[in-house]
DNA sequence: CGCGGGTTTGATGATGCTCAAGCCCGGTGG
DNA sequence: CCACCGGGCTTGAGCATCATCAAACCCGCG
């Protein structure tokens, strides 16, 4: 159950854990399942989890004036879910969390996750998370600035192959800003240009 | 000429700064002047310094191969410059940072950054940095994936009016992910708009 | 068999880009 | 003092890209 955690935890610190470190944080991160089309936040509320995917896929995203949803983050094993700002400012939510798949967390609760802060290999790894955060957004950032649809695809292709495994085409879409039936045609444009070469 | 960054970290931080902490931070950041499109950083090198800004305004932008820059970020008074993933991985950046105005900025290095790990206060500084940086890209990315132009520009009028003072229309226009032309077209829509209410 | 979710296709139109020209304004130098 | 220049902003015409809307298709499943 912990186990992917204890690896992440490992793979992002130089400080080991002690053993009274990893009974705090068996302690504190709580196993929950959600099921398929449940929610883990939904807009107005307040973010009562940062949750840590066992298993499973999640989407987080906005709904706009005319109902239409726009994919903000798309989050699989080994990722985070939880509307940062609202889990650490305690402020209501503008976004949706919910469960793609049936899915397996270990929630963190915000009074919990203070807790932590006495251990050295949790603060190290925290910052490490940050990073990989702000390095992502800028990448993300410049492309959805600086690219055209068909480019964005390609960064994503290669960027993270599993998302497309694991979501269907309409939500890759909306991730990337676009259409469902643009993303369909530049598919289509891709396959034709590799006939030809 | 560390007023302006000591106050930034007291405004961040609960722990006080020791005199012999202030002495350390005066040691290793160090005071420059960038004159008016001066480099801190070309795409290709590796980000040496991580600047904090005392006066001035810097621009961070990628080049495309048409030769069209993108604008990533503007960044004025109280921000820091530098690429972050080029800073704290020590590989080579895909942007350019230079200089707007002539600009005094506060260098750091990532070895001295190293060093200020000591200090609590800083520790606690760089995670409340960290923390709104996060939360800007999530506004930001959403804002790009699911605004028009027009509502992308209402936006940034409201949140960094600082901005339409400092930096020229085209500026914004390409931090904003459209044409110089289409932002003036918008400029004259809003306009209009205020004339007919 | 029929239904639901997802994808594809086509027609049409809006949005925003490109290219080109002109304007405005604050220097700078003759 | 004026002419000119460069940088920035605006405007227009035509075009590319992408969104919208509507219909059809595909396929797994009850």
């Amino acid at each position: 159950m912990y186990d992917s955690l204890f690896t992440y935890i490992k793979d992002r610190s130089k400080t080991p854990l002690s053993e009274k470190e990893v009974e705090l944080i068996k302690s504190v991160f709580i196993p929950k399942k959600i099921r398929k089309k449940q929610y883990l936040l939904q807009a107005g509320e307040v973010c009562k989890y940062s949750a840590f995917i066992i298993k499973g896929a999640m989407r987080q995203y906005r709904v706009d004036e005319k109902g239409l949803e726009h994919i903000i983050r798309l989050n699989l094993e080994t990722w985070w879910a939880g509307d940062r700002e609202s889990f650490t400012m305690q402020v209501p939510s503008a976004y949706n969390i919910d469960a793609w798949e049936d899915t397996d967390v270990l929630t963190l609760t915000k009074t919990d996750s203070e807790t932590l802060n006495s251990i050295p290999a949790w603060v190290e790894t925290r910052i490490r998370m940050d990073e990989n955060y702000s390095f992502a957004s800028q990448k993300r950032m410049n492309a959805s600035i600086s690219l055209t649809a068909e480019q964005r695809y390609a960064e994503l292709q290669q960027q993270y192959p599993e998302f497309l495994l694991r979501f269907p085409q309409h939500l890759i879409a909306s991730y990337l800003g676009m259409t469902k039936e643009t993303l369909s045609r530049i598919r289509k444009q891709i396959v034709k240009k590799q006939m030809v070469s």
